[in-house]
DNA sequence: TATATTTTGAGAATGTTTCTCATTCTCATC
DNA sequence: GATGAGAATGAGAAACATTCTCAAAATATA
């Protein structure tokens, strides 16, 4: 065994193809800093790449997300939308009214975790907590007219 | 002023008329006991009325939403799914291998949302917690094959 | 380089949800 | 019970995100 034998693969793409597009995307994606929808993403991607297709900007965020470099995120809306996966772990609070998305942690999710996998045995691969209301400003303007 | 001016309107429906078809679909909606799609609600509803429309069951739907008669969910599938408002406030985990939705509630919840709503500001009108894994019985499945 | 395998682009297809509009129903009033 | 105004319906078209298909192109491997 020499050190031919080490091949040194593509760490992110574990064997998958290195294609342009899917340079592209992840760098768009880096860029971008976390939620973005598959349009928006096939939009900015265009910019850069005028024959890109919107089939394979979904096909490689299902690769990506099979890689466990992106994570996809409903946030009400009915598309869904895409972040990598290295910003740390964080839910959402959504303003029904701007749209503002605010991120924020509590430890208190991780308890609730701990306490449903003793509970019911759940092995968890995802966690999500959505929230849905009016952010101070919007609720501050409505008190103006109500 | 007589008492013919103290009108019994229907409480649930709110001054909205009445119809068959809501009838039907509030019906079903309380009989299923929760977790039904539009279109099971509607493939439900053609049962017993064969020409009720998939736009009268996604207009409903809505109706019901504004009334707060149901509450809307989207349990990472594509579409939604509705149950009756009167079950207590619970959250969902579902299994990625067999799609079972185990229903819980836990009281570090309502302390989430009192903190948030401390530090943030946020007025919030609608909590959802979804998590994804696998349940005991799929986990134990596949610890037998790997 | 040659070959086998993947990936891509373009558009069709799918699936959910919303819209349109002519027709029908509901409800308050007579 | 009949009437009229406004609300609701059915059917299908439309809109929307997402997935599929397949020939052509790019990539990885020997």
């Amino acid at each position: 065994m020499t050190t031919r034998n080490i091949r040194k693969t593509n760490n992110e793409m574990k064997g998958r193809a290195v294609t342009s597009q899917r340079k592209l995307l992840l760098d768009i994606l880096r860029k971008s800093g976390g939620h973005i929808s598959a349009k928006e993403l096939y939009r900015s991607a265009s910019r850069r790449n005028e024959s890109i297709s919107l089939a394979t900007v979904y096909r490689s965020l299902q690769l990506f997300k099979e890689l466990d470099l992106v994570e996809e995120r409903r946030l009400g809306q009915v598309f869904c939308t895409y972040e990598m996966k290295e910003s740390a772990e964080h839910q959402h609070l959504v303003c029904r009214s701007c749209g503002k998305v605010i991120e924020f942690e509590s430890p208190l999710i991780r308890r609730l975790v701990e306490a449903l996998k003793h509970e019911h045995g759940f092995n968890l691969t995802k966690i999500e907590l959505y929230m849905e209301g009016y952010c101070k400003e919007c609720a501050k303007n409505a008190s103006d007219i109500v």
